[in-house]
DNA sequence: AATGAATTTAGAATGATTCTAAAAATGGTG
DNA sequence: CACCATTTTTAGAATCATTCTAAATTCATT
């Protein structure tokens, strides 16, 4: 791994914010200011490939990225706001009715979070 | 309802394939040859709001739109192909780990699909 | 130091989606 | 039906995230 991959993945694998790609940039920059947004993308998507870091997507939304540990995510359906729920390992359930290997699975709770819900209460929604 | 609205409805209702805006708008424009993309969309987001379709985003392509019938996706990791299938409804077990109210959920199961297993194969990866 | 492979860079290009403002359609209401 | 307000559609430009291209640089190995 370059300086580039490590610093990057470490970016990734310590934050609990769900970082964009411009965002990890930003970050990157503080140690590497010359470093460049299309590097950011690189490395993201060949550290992906490998399995070292989570991709999410989010309809409407830049990509985010995440550590890869095991866990699960609520969605607000209004605004996209993204937090982190731990349902616990539903690989061996899933397995036998998938029929098929599979390699991981990606869960998202969708609901309204709590400054959405306000908001369209006030509207009248 | 307008008609566009019910139309794009229908199509997406009645399909199975997990069509881009792209694709929705040329099976449209084959009832409504004047029809621009931009009414596609709008109305896709329409009917996704007020949740009469699914969206789903899939990293690094265009975003799919679904019928509503619960099922779950088996996602080929390589090439982004996307399967229906049936995981049964965990909303009852999901809801009560979450400790907030659930809308709905989002399974997709990662898995690579036989064509690029084979192709994987082929170049020895 | 030389070779080839992988990574980085700058900047243009792409592609999906949204935005803008004006025009058209729609839906009551009197 | 005629009027007004609201919603939807349109055309086309604009935006934004991401990828691509080709050259330059770095890296690893000999």
């Amino acid at each position: 791994m370059t300086q580039y991959a490590k610093k990057i993945w470490e970016i990734v694998e310590s934050s609990y914010s769900h970082m964009t790609a411009e965002q990890i940039f930003e970050e990157l920059r503080k140690t590497y200011p010359k470093v460049v947004l299309a590097t950011v993308y690189n490395n993201l998507n060949r550290l992906w490939a490998e399995d070292k870091i989570r991709k999410i997507s989010v309809e409407g939304m830049p990509d985010r990225y995440d550590r890869t540990r095991r866990h699960d995510h609520l969605v607000c359906k209004k605004c996209g706001r993204l937090l982190d729920v731990d349902l616990g390992d539903l690989t061996a359930q899933l397995t036998g009715k998938a029929g098929v290997p599979i390699l991981s699975y990606d869960l998202k709770l969708l609901y309204v979070c709590e400054e959405c819900r306000k908001q369209s209460q006030q509207k009248g929604m």
